[in-house]
DNA sequence: TGGCTTGAGTGCCGCAGCGCACAGAGCTTT
DNA sequence: AAAGCTCTGTGCGCTGCGGCACTCAAGCCA
Protein backbone atom coordinates (compact mmCIF):
# COMPACT_ATOMS: atom_id res chain seq x y z
CA UNK A 1 0.00 0.00 0.00
CA UNK A 2 2.70 2.59 0.77
CA UNK A 3 4.93 0.91 -1.94
CA UNK A 4 5.28 4.31 -4.33
CA UNK A 5 6.16 5.02 -7.79
CA UNK A 6 7.53 8.45 -7.85
CA UNK A 7 8.71 8.41 -11.52
CA UNK A 8 5.78 7.95 -12.89
CA UNK A 9 3.21 10.33 -11.96
CA UNK A 10 0.17 10.71 -14.32
CA UNK A 11 -3.17 11.88 -13.90
CA UNK A 12 -5.89 8.66 -13.24
CA UNK A 13 -8.55 10.66 -15.19
CA UNK A 14 -6.65 11.11 -18.24
CA UNK A 15 -4.99 7.59 -18.02
CA UNK A 16 -8.44 6.11 -18.20
CA UNK A 17 -9.21 7.34 -21.49
CA UNK A 18 -8.87 5.39 -24.97
CA UNK A 19 -5.41 6.22 -26.62
CA UNK A 20 -6.63 8.01 -29.20
CA UNK A 21 -8.76 10.27 -26.90
CA UNK A 22 -6.29 10.88 -24.61
CA UNK A 23 -3.65 11.82 -26.80
CA UNK A 24 -6.00 14.41 -28.21
CA UNK A 25 -6.26 15.95 -25.04
CA UNK A 26 -3.01 15.87 -23.79
CA UNK A 27 -2.06 17.84 -27.19
CA UNK A 28 -4.06 20.53 -25.64
CA UNK A 29 -2.46 20.59 -22.04
CA UNK A 30 0.47 22.22 -20.37
CA UNK A 31 2.62 21.00 -18.20
CA UNK A 32 2.69 23.92 -15.19
CA UNK A 33 3.67 23.69 -11.69
CA UNK A 34 1.33 23.76 -8.65
CA UNK A 35 3.15 26.41 -6.06
CA UNK A 36 1.59 26.37 -2.38
CA UNK A 37 -0.86 28.71 -1.90
CA UNK A 38 -1.56 29.69 -5.63
CA UNK A 39 -5.57 29.95 -5.87
CA UNK A 40 -6.45 28.18 -9.16
CA UNK A 41 -9.99 28.87 -9.09
CA UNK A 42 -12.19 31.65 -7.04
CA UNK A 43 -15.81 30.72 -5.91
CA UNK A 44 -18.23 31.51 -8.38
CA UNK A 45 -15.11 33.01 -11.15
CA UNK A 46 -15.06 31.78 -14.43
CA UNK A 47 -13.46 29.16 -14.97
CA UNK A 48 -10.14 29.97 -16.88
CA UNK A 49 -8.10 26.27 -16.89
CA UNK A 50 -8.92 22.76 -15.76
CA UNK A 51 -6.29 21.25 -13.92
CA UNK A 52 -5.26 17.97 -13.90
CA UNK A 53 -2.62 17.76 -10.93
CA UNK A 54 -0.33 15.27 -11.40
CA UNK A 55 2.39 15.35 -8.01
CA UNK A 56 0.70 18.58 -6.59
CA UNK A 57 -2.83 18.73 -5.16
CA UNK A 58 -5.33 21.04 -4.21
CA UNK A 59 -7.97 21.52 -2.07
CA UNK A 60 -11.61 23.33 -2.19
CA UNK A 61 -12.55 25.63 0.33
CA UNK A 62 -15.55 27.54 1.28
CA UNK A 63 -15.64 30.74 3.13
CA UNK A 64 -18.41 31.47 5.14
CA UNK A 65 -19.16 35.27 6.22
CA UNK A 66 -16.47 36.33 8.81
CA UNK A 67 -15.35 32.63 9.44
CA UNK A 68 -12.58 30.95 8.86
CA UNK A 69 -12.51 29.17 5.47
CA UNK A 70 -13.33 25.41 5.96
CA UNK A 71 -12.03 22.57 3.07
CA UNK A 72 -14.81 20.75 1.55
CA UNK A 73 -12.25 18.20 -0.40
CA UNK A 74 -8.94 17.63 -1.56
CA UNK A 75 -8.08 16.78 -5.17
CA UNK A 76 -5.13 14.75 -6.11
CA UNK A 77 -4.07 12.96 -9.31
CA UNK A 78 -7.04 10.71 -8.68
CA UNK A 79 -9.06 13.62 -9.87
CA UNK A 80 -9.28 17.04 -11.27
CA UNK A 81 -10.26 20.63 -11.19
CA UNK A 82 -13.13 22.31 -13.54
CA UNK A 83 -15.19 19.69 -13.74
CA UNK A 84 -18.43 21.17 -14.12
CA UNK A 85 -17.72 22.14 -17.44
CA UNK A 86 -19.43 18.73 -18.22
CA UNK A 87 -22.19 20.88 -16.57
CA UNK A 88 -21.81 23.36 -19.29
CA UNK A 89 -21.05 25.71 -16.06
CA UNK A 90 -18.26 28.21 -16.51
CA UNK A 91 -18.02 28.76 -13.17
CA UNK A 92 -15.66 26.88 -9.92
CA UNK A 93 -18.32 26.00 -7.28
CA UNK A 94 -15.88 26.76 -4.42
CA UNK A 95 -12.00 28.09 -3.77
CA UNK A 96 -9.12 25.92 -5.04
CA UNK A 97 -5.48 26.47 -3.40
CA UNK A 98 -2.74 24.86 -4.00
CA UNK A 99 -2.00 22.86 -0.67
CA UNK A 100 0.94 20.61 -1.92
CA UNK A 101 3.16 21.82 -4.60
CA UNK A 102 4.02 19.55 -7.38
CA UNK A 103 2.95 19.33 -10.91
CA UNK A 104 -0.35 19.79 -13.07
CA UNK A 105 -1.32 19.38 -16.35
CA UNK A 106 -3.95 22.29 -17.75
CA UNK A 107 -5.96 23.49 -20.65
CA UNK A 108 -8.29 26.33 -21.44
CA UNK A 109 -11.43 25.96 -20.58
CA UNK A 110 -11.97 26.30 -24.22
CA UNK A 111 -9.99 23.50 -25.65
CA UNK A 112 -11.59 21.48 -22.87
CA UNK A 113 -15.27 22.47 -23.97
CA UNK A 114 -13.99 21.46 -27.49
CA UNK A 115 -12.52 17.85 -26.90
CA UNK A 116 -15.71 17.11 -24.06
CA UNK A 117 -17.58 17.41 -27.75
CA UNK A 118 -15.16 15.13 -29.34
CA UNK A 119 -14.41 12.61 -26.62
CA UNK A 120 -17.76 10.90 -25.21
CA UNK A 121 -15.06 8.86 -23.04
CA UNK A 122 -13.91 11.95 -21.39
CA UNK A 123 -17.37 13.20 -20.61
CA UNK A 124 -18.43 9.63 -19.47
CA UNK A 125 -15.43 10.34 -16.88
CA UNK A 126 -16.09 13.26 -16.02
CA UNK A 127 -19.94 13.03 -15.26
CA UNK A 128 -18.66 9.71 -13.03
CA UNK A 129 -16.21 11.82 -10.81
CA UNK A 130 -18.83 14.50 -10.37
CA UNK A 131 -20.73 11.93 -8.59
CA UNK A 132 -18.13 10.87 -6.90
CA UNK A 133 -18.06 14.37 -5.56
CA UNK A 134 -20.64 14.91 -4.53
CA UNK A 135 -21.11 11.65 -2.52
CA UNK A 136 -17.48 13.05 -0.94
CA UNK A 137 -19.39 16.82 -0.42
CA UNK A 138 -22.05 14.89 1.90
CA UNK A 139 -19.67 12.55 3.65
CA UNK A 140 -17.35 14.97 4.60
CA UNK A 141 -20.31 17.32 5.89
CA UNK A 142 -21.57 15.15 7.77
CA UNK A 143 -17.89 14.01 9.28
CA UNK A 144 -17.16 17.70 9.97
CA UNK A 145 -19.92 17.98 11.96
CA UNK A 146 -19.91 14.84 14.32
CA UNK A 147 -16.55 13.89 14.70
CA UNK A 148 -13.87 15.28 16.27
CA UNK A 149 -10.89 16.30 15.53
CA UNK A 150 -8.18 14.03 16.00
CA UNK A 151 -9.80 11.46 13.71
CA UNK A 152 -10.67 13.94 11.51
CA UNK A 153 -7.16 15.22 11.42
CA UNK A 154 -5.60 11.98 11.16
CA UNK A 155 -7.95 10.96 8.24
CA UNK A 156 -6.53 14.56 6.40
CA UNK A 157 -3.25 13.26 6.82
CA UNK A 158 -3.91 10.34 5.53
CA UNK A 159 -5.60 11.69 2.44
CA UNK A 160 -2.84 13.79 2.17
CA UNK A 161 -0.66 11.33 2.06
CA UNK A 162 -2.38 9.35 -0.56
CA UNK A 163 -1.62 12.27 -2.82
CA UNK A 164 1.40 13.71 -1.73
CA UNK A 165 2.87 10.87 -3.06
CA UNK A 166 5.41 11.50 -0.08
CA UNK A 167 6.06 10.56 3.78
CA UNK A 168 6.54 14.35 4.46
CA UNK A 169 4.81 17.58 3.86
CA UNK A 170 4.74 20.96 4.57
CA UNK A 171 2.27 22.07 6.67
CA UNK A 172 1.91 24.40 9.48
CA UNK A 173 -0.87 23.89 12.53
CA UNK A 174 -2.43 27.60 11.44
CA UNK A 175 -2.93 26.24 8.05
CA UNK A 176 -4.51 22.56 9.39
CA UNK A 177 -6.83 24.43 11.33
CA UNK A 178 -8.40 26.19 8.49
CA UNK A 179 -8.83 22.87 7.07
CA UNK A 180 -10.54 21.24 9.31
CA UNK A 181 -12.55 24.34 10.57
CA UNK A 182 -11.09 24.64 14.17
CA UNK A 183 -8.85 26.72 16.14
CA UNK A 184 -4.79 26.16 15.77
CA UNK A 185 -4.51 25.77 19.51
CA UNK A 186 -6.90 22.62 18.91
CA UNK A 187 -4.78 21.38 15.83
CA UNK A 188 -1.46 21.37 17.91
CA UNK A 189 -3.12 19.37 21.28
CA UNK A 190 -4.34 16.52 18.68
CA UNK A 191 -1.05 16.33 16.37
CA UNK A 192 0.92 16.66 19.83
CA UNK A 193 -1.06 13.48 20.55
CA UNK A 194 -0.46 11.68 17.47
CA UNK A 195 3.40 12.56 17.68
CA UNK A 196 3.37 11.16 21.06
CA UNK A 197 1.70 7.96 19.84
CA UNK A 198 4.86 7.44 17.27
CA UNK A 199 1.97 7.91 14.67
CA UNK A 200 4.14 11.38 12.83
CA UNK A 201 6.20 13.95 13.84
CA UNK A 202 6.73 17.33 12.81
CA UNK A 203 8.46 20.57 13.52
CA UNK A 204 8.39 23.77 12.60
CA UNK A 205 5.55 22.42 9.51
CA UNK A 206 7.71 19.78 8.35
CA UNK A 207 5.46 16.71 9.10
CA UNK A 208 6.13 13.13 8.41
CA UNK A 209 3.92 10.42 8.42
CA UNK A 210 5.87 7.81 10.65
CA UNK A 211 3.01 4.98 11.13
CA UNK A 212 0.43 4.88 8.45
CA UNK A 213 -1.48 1.81 9.57
CA UNK A 214 -1.55 3.44 12.85
CA UNK A 215 -3.17 6.55 11.12
CA UNK A 216 -5.56 4.82 9.42
CA UNK A 217 -6.76 3.51 13.15
CA UNK A 218 -6.40 7.06 14.17
CA UNK A 219 -8.93 8.59 11.37
CA UNK A 220 -12.80 8.02 11.29
CA UNK A 221 -14.40 5.71 9.26
CA UNK A 222 -15.16 8.55 6.62
CA UNK A 223 -11.48 7.60 5.17
CA UNK A 224 -12.37 4.16 4.59
CA UNK A 225 -15.49 5.17 3.08
CA UNK A 226 -13.79 7.94 0.98
CA UNK A 227 -11.42 6.03 -0.56
CA UNK A 228 -14.12 3.11 -2.00
CA UNK A 229 -15.19 6.34 -3.86
CA UNK B 1 -43.12 37.53 -0.84
CA UNK B 2 -46.02 35.94 1.20
CA UNK B 3 -48.84 36.41 -1.25
CA UNK B 4 -49.32 32.39 -1.96
CA UNK B 5 -51.28 30.60 -5.09
CA UNK B 6 -51.59 27.58 -2.98
CA UNK B 7 -54.48 26.46 -6.51
CA UNK B 8 -52.14 26.73 -9.15
CA UNK B 9 -48.98 24.45 -8.14
CA UNK B 10 -46.14 23.45 -10.34
CA UNK B 11 -42.64 21.83 -10.84
CA UNK B 12 -40.61 24.81 -11.63
CA UNK B 13 -38.10 22.51 -13.46
CA UNK B 14 -40.97 20.92 -15.77
CA UNK B 15 -42.16 24.31 -16.16
CA UNK B 16 -39.10 26.39 -17.71
CA UNK B 17 -39.43 23.96 -20.87
CA UNK B 18 -40.39 24.48 -24.26
CA UNK B 19 -43.92 23.41 -24.21
CA UNK B 20 -43.06 20.33 -27.14
CA UNK B 21 -40.56 19.13 -24.79
CA UNK B 22 -42.65 20.05 -21.32
CA UNK B 23 -45.38 17.84 -22.82
CA UNK B 24 -43.27 15.22 -24.05
CA UNK B 25 -42.31 14.80 -20.55
CA UNK B 26 -45.65 15.32 -18.43
CA UNK B 27 -46.99 12.72 -20.99
CA UNK B 28 -44.50 9.85 -19.37
CA UNK B 29 -45.32 11.49 -15.54
CA UNK B 30 -48.08 10.30 -12.87
CA UNK B 31 -49.34 12.42 -10.21
CA UNK B 32 -48.63 10.39 -6.82
CA UNK B 33 -48.84 11.75 -2.84
CA UNK B 34 -45.86 12.17 -0.95
CA UNK B 35 -46.80 11.32 2.45
CA UNK B 36 -44.28 12.07 5.73
CA UNK B 37 -41.77 9.45 6.28
CA UNK B 38 -42.14 7.85 3.03
CA UNK B 39 -38.45 6.70 1.64
CA UNK B 40 -37.89 8.03 -2.60
CA UNK B 41 -34.46 6.78 -2.71
CA UNK B 42 -31.85 4.81 -0.53
CA UNK B 43 -28.57 5.75 -0.74
CA UNK B 44 -26.22 3.97 -3.00
CA UNK B 45 -29.87 2.10 -4.21
CA UNK B 46 -30.70 2.16 -8.00
CA UNK B 47 -33.36 4.91 -8.73
CA UNK B 48 -36.36 3.63 -9.61
CA UNK B 49 -38.28 6.91 -10.56
CA UNK B 50 -37.60 10.58 -10.55
CA UNK B 51 -39.64 12.72 -8.74
CA UNK B 52 -40.86 16.29 -9.33
CA UNK B 53 -42.20 17.64 -5.93
CA UNK B 54 -45.31 19.84 -6.46
CA UNK B 55 -46.75 20.51 -2.68
CA UNK B 56 -44.63 18.10 -0.79
CA UNK B 57 -41.61 18.22 -0.09
CA UNK B 58 -38.27 15.60 0.59
CA UNK B 59 -35.24 16.28 2.22
CA UNK B 60 -32.04 14.75 1.70
CA UNK B 61 -29.97 12.90 4.39
CA UNK B 62 -26.93 11.19 4.88
CA UNK B 63 -26.40 8.87 7.88
CA UNK B 64 -22.89 8.57 9.68
CA UNK B 65 -22.17 5.29 11.31
CA UNK B 66 -23.31 5.51 14.48
CA UNK B 67 -24.86 8.81 14.16
CA UNK B 68 -28.04 10.15 14.05
CA UNK B 69 -28.81 11.41 10.73
CA UNK B 70 -28.33 15.24 9.13
CA UNK B 71 -30.33 17.18 6.16
CA UNK B 72 -27.92 18.02 3.32
CA UNK B 73 -30.85 19.52 1.41
CA UNK B 74 -34.11 20.01 1.00
CA UNK B 75 -36.01 19.57 -2.53
CA UNK B 76 -39.93 21.46 -3.29
CA UNK B 77 -41.21 22.58 -6.63
CA UNK B 78 -38.16 24.15 -7.20
CA UNK B 79 -36.27 20.84 -8.07
CA UNK B 80 -36.39 17.31 -8.67
CA UNK B 81 -35.12 14.23 -7.13
CA UNK B 82 -33.24 11.92 -9.41
CA UNK B 83 -31.27 14.15 -11.31
CA UNK B 84 -28.05 12.27 -10.94
CA UNK B 85 -29.21 10.66 -14.12
CA UNK B 86 -28.35 13.28 -16.04
CA UNK B 87 -24.58 12.00 -15.16
CA UNK B 88 -25.52 8.32 -16.17
CA UNK B 89 -25.51 7.49 -12.92
CA UNK B 90 -28.73 5.00 -12.02
CA UNK B 91 -27.65 5.53 -8.30
CA UNK B 92 -29.06 7.77 -5.27
CA UNK B 93 -26.35 9.88 -3.47
CA UNK B 94 -28.38 10.25 -0.52
CA UNK B 95 -31.37 8.77 1.39
CA UNK B 96 -34.52 11.00 0.36
CA UNK B 97 -37.52 11.04 2.76
CA UNK B 98 -40.92 12.56 2.19
CA UNK B 99 -40.71 15.57 4.99
CA UNK B 100 -44.02 17.01 3.94
CA UNK B 101 -47.02 15.31 2.56
CA UNK B 102 -48.23 16.41 -0.89
CA UNK B 103 -48.18 15.67 -4.22
CA UNK B 104 -45.67 15.23 -7.27
CA UNK B 105 -45.13 14.19 -10.56
CA UNK B 106 -42.83 11.17 -11.13
CA UNK B 107 -41.74 9.16 -14.17
CA UNK B 108 -39.43 5.80 -14.39
CA UNK B 109 -36.17 5.88 -14.88
CA UNK B 110 -36.22 4.41 -17.91
CA UNK B 111 -38.55 6.48 -19.51
CA UNK B 112 -36.33 9.66 -17.92
CA UNK B 113 -33.88 8.37 -19.64
CA UNK B 114 -34.98 8.96 -22.68
CA UNK B 115 -36.24 11.85 -22.42
CA UNK B 116 -33.15 13.13 -21.65
CA UNK B 117 -31.58 11.78 -25.01
CA UNK B 118 -34.90 14.16 -26.63
CA UNK B 119 -35.07 17.05 -24.76
CA UNK B 120 -31.67 18.99 -24.80
CA UNK B 121 -33.66 21.95 -22.52
CA UNK B 122 -34.51 19.25 -20.21
CA UNK B 123 -30.72 18.27 -19.64
CA UNK B 124 -29.83 21.96 -19.47
CA UNK B 125 -32.26 22.06 -17.28
CA UNK B 126 -30.75 19.04 -15.15
CA UNK B 127 -27.12 20.06 -15.01
CA UNK B 128 -27.64 23.83 -14.20
CA UNK B 129 -29.56 22.38 -11.09
CA UNK B 130 -26.82 19.76 -10.34
CA UNK B 131 -24.45 22.27 -10.25
CA UNK B 132 -26.79 24.16 -8.23
CA UNK B 133 -27.16 21.25 -5.78
CA UNK B 134 -23.51 20.96 -5.38
CA UNK B 135 -22.97 24.87 -4.15
CA UNK B 136 -25.74 24.52 -1.93
CA UNK B 137 -23.78 21.31 -0.54
CA UNK B 138 -20.74 22.91 -0.03
CA UNK B 139 -22.59 25.99 1.64
CA UNK B 140 -24.84 23.89 3.97
CA UNK B 141 -21.72 22.17 5.04
CA UNK B 142 -20.22 25.12 6.28
CA UNK B 143 -23.37 26.27 7.93
CA UNK B 144 -23.85 22.58 10.06
CA UNK B 145 -20.73 23.48 11.07
CA UNK B 146 -19.71 26.81 12.02
CA UNK B 147 -23.51 28.14 12.87
CA UNK B 148 -25.65 28.02 16.04
CA UNK B 149 -28.50 25.75 16.29
CA UNK B 150 -31.34 28.98 16.46
CA UNK B 151 -29.99 30.32 13.69
CA UNK B 152 -29.75 27.02 11.74
CA UNK B 153 -33.18 26.23 13.20
CA UNK B 154 -34.78 29.20 11.60
CA UNK B 155 -33.14 29.00 8.05
CA UNK B 156 -34.70 25.74 8.43
CA UNK B 157 -38.26 26.42 9.38
CA UNK B 158 -38.17 29.58 5.97
CA UNK B 159 -36.38 26.69 3.59
CA UNK B 160 -39.71 24.44 4.76
CA UNK B 161 -41.65 27.12 4.68
CA UNK B 162 -40.82 28.47 1.16
CA UNK B 163 -41.86 24.92 -0.19
CA UNK B 164 -44.92 24.28 2.06
CA UNK B 165 -46.80 26.60 0.49
CA UNK B 166 -48.40 27.06 3.93
CA UNK B 167 -47.79 28.64 7.41
CA UNK B 168 -48.41 25.80 9.36
CA UNK B 169 -46.57 22.47 9.00
CA UNK B 170 -45.95 19.16 11.22
CA UNK B 171 -42.89 18.45 12.75
CA UNK B 172 -41.89 17.51 16.14
CA UNK B 173 -38.39 19.15 17.77
CA UNK B 174 -36.84 15.20 17.25
CA UNK B 175 -37.85 15.06 13.89
CA UNK B 176 -35.96 18.85 13.71
CA UNK B 177 -33.26 17.47 15.74
CA UNK B 178 -32.33 14.68 13.33
CA UNK B 179 -32.12 17.23 10.38
CA UNK B 180 -30.11 19.94 12.06
CA UNK B 181 -27.68 17.12 13.70
CA UNK B 182 -28.66 18.08 17.25
CA UNK B 183 -30.30 16.75 20.47
CA UNK B 184 -33.78 17.27 20.51
CA UNK B 185 -33.49 19.06 23.82
CA UNK B 186 -31.26 21.86 22.05
CA UNK B 187 -34.15 22.35 19.37
CA UNK B 188 -36.64 22.13 22.42
CA UNK B 189 -34.70 25.28 23.48
CA UNK B 190 -34.23 27.43 20.76
CA UNK B 191 -37.84 26.82 19.31
CA UNK B 192 -39.25 27.88 22.78
CA UNK B 193 -36.76 31.25 22.07
CA UNK B 194 -38.20 31.97 18.98
CA UNK B 195 -41.97 31.14 20.05
CA UNK B 196 -41.49 33.76 23.05
CA UNK B 197 -40.37 36.47 20.58
CA UNK B 198 -43.16 35.65 18.53
CA UNK B 199 -41.63 34.19 15.75
CA UNK B 200 -43.66 30.81 15.53
CA UNK B 201 -46.01 28.99 17.65
CA UNK B 202 -46.11 25.41 18.06
CA UNK B 203 -47.78 22.66 20.07
CA UNK B 204 -47.56 19.16 19.75
CA UNK B 205 -45.08 18.95 16.42
CA UNK B 206 -47.66 21.51 15.30
CA UNK B 207 -45.46 24.51 13.65
CA UNK B 208 -47.00 27.86 12.96
CA UNK B 209 -44.94 30.54 10.76
CA UNK B 210 -46.03 33.67 12.92
CA UNK B 211 -43.72 36.11 11.31
CA UNK B 212 -41.74 35.42 8.96
CA UNK B 213 -39.37 38.57 8.41
CA UNK B 214 -38.40 38.02 11.99
CA UNK B 215 -37.73 34.77 11.07
CA UNK B 216 -35.63 35.87 8.51
CA UNK B 217 -33.90 38.10 11.11
CA UNK B 218 -33.29 35.73 13.12
CA UNK B 219 -31.90 32.87 10.46
CA UNK B 220 -27.90 33.13 9.43
CA UNK B 221 -27.50 34.86 6.25
CA UNK B 222 -27.13 31.16 4.84
CA UNK B 223 -30.39 31.16 3.91
CA UNK B 224 -29.98 34.50 1.87
CA UNK B 225 -27.03 33.31 0.11
CA UNK B 226 -29.19 29.88 -0.87
CA UNK B 227 -32.05 31.67 -2.16
CA UNK B 228 -29.61 33.43 -4.56
CA UNK B 229 -29.12 30.06 -6.37
C1' DT C 1 25.72 38.66 17.18
C1' DG C 2 21.26 40.32 17.98
C1' DG C 3 16.64 41.18 16.56
C1' DC C 4 12.66 39.66 13.92
C1' DT C 5 9.41 36.46 12.22
C1' DT C 6 7.13 32.24 12.21
C1' DG C 7 5.69 27.83 14.25
C1' DA C 8 4.29 25.53 18.21
C1' DG C 9 3.21 24.59 23.46
C1' DT C 10 0.32 25.80 27.05
C1' DG C 11 -3.02 27.70 30.11
C1' DC C 12 -7.35 29.96 31.46
C1' DC C 13 -11.99 31.12 31.03
C1' DG C 14 -16.44 30.63 29.04
C1' DC C 15 -19.95 28.49 26.53
C1' DA C 16 -22.69 25.73 23.31
C1' DG C 17 -24.13 21.55 22.95
C1' DC C 18 -24.05 16.55 24.48
C1' DG C 19 -25.90 12.56 27.24
C1' DC C 20 -29.06 11.48 30.21
C1' DA C 21 -33.04 11.54 32.79
C1' DC C 22 -37.28 12.85 34.68
C1' DA C 23 -41.59 15.39 34.81
C1' DG C 24 -45.67 17.38 33.07
C1' DA C 25 -49.03 18.05 29.48
C1' DG C 26 -52.07 16.88 25.73
C1' DC C 27 -54.12 13.44 22.75
C1' DT C 28 -55.64 8.59 22.01
C1' DT C 29 -57.28 4.24 23.16
C1' DT C 30 -59.96 0.88 25.72
C1' DA D 1 -62.14 7.47 33.59
C1' DA D 2 -58.08 5.38 33.51
C1' DA D 3 -54.13 4.05 31.19
C1' DG D 4 -50.75 4.94 27.74
C1' DC D 5 -48.25 7.22 24.35
C1' DT D 6 -46.24 11.23 22.29
C1' DC D 7 -44.49 15.70 22.52
C1' DT D 8 -42.21 19.19 25.10
C1' DG D 9 -39.92 21.50 29.27
C1' DT D 10 -36.21 21.36 32.21
C1' DG D 11 -32.21 20.35 34.92
C1' DC D 12 -27.43 18.60 35.82
C1' DG D 13 -22.88 17.42 34.93
C1' DC D 14 -19.51 16.98 31.38
C1' DT D 15 -16.56 18.10 27.51
C1' DG D 16 -14.90 19.72 23.19
C1' DC D 17 -13.92 23.70 21.47
C1' DG D 18 -13.75 28.93 20.93
C1' DG D 19 -11.35 33.20 22.27
C1' DC D 20 -7.49 34.96 23.98
C1' DA D 21 -2.93 35.57 25.41
C1' DC D 22 1.60 34.61 26.72
C1' DT D 23 5.79 31.93 26.14
C1' DC D 24 9.43 29.61 23.94
C1' DA D 25 12.13 27.74 20.17
C1' DA D 26 13.86 27.68 15.55
C1' DG D 27 15.12 29.72 11.48
C1' DC D 28 16.00 34.29 8.84
C1' DC D 29 17.93 38.66 8.06
C1' DA D 30 20.93 42.38 8.85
Amino acid sequence: MSVKAPLQIFSRLIEGLPSKQRKQLLNGCEPVDLVFGNVLHEANQPIRHVYFPLSGFVSLVTTLDGHQPLEMGLIGNEGMLGATLALGIGQAPMRAVVQGSGSALRISSQLFKQELLSSPALLRALKRYLYVVMTQLSQSAACTHFHEIEPRLARWLLMTHDRAHADNFHLTHEYLADMLGVRRSGVSIAAAAMQARGLISYSRGEIHILDRAGLELAACECYAALQAD
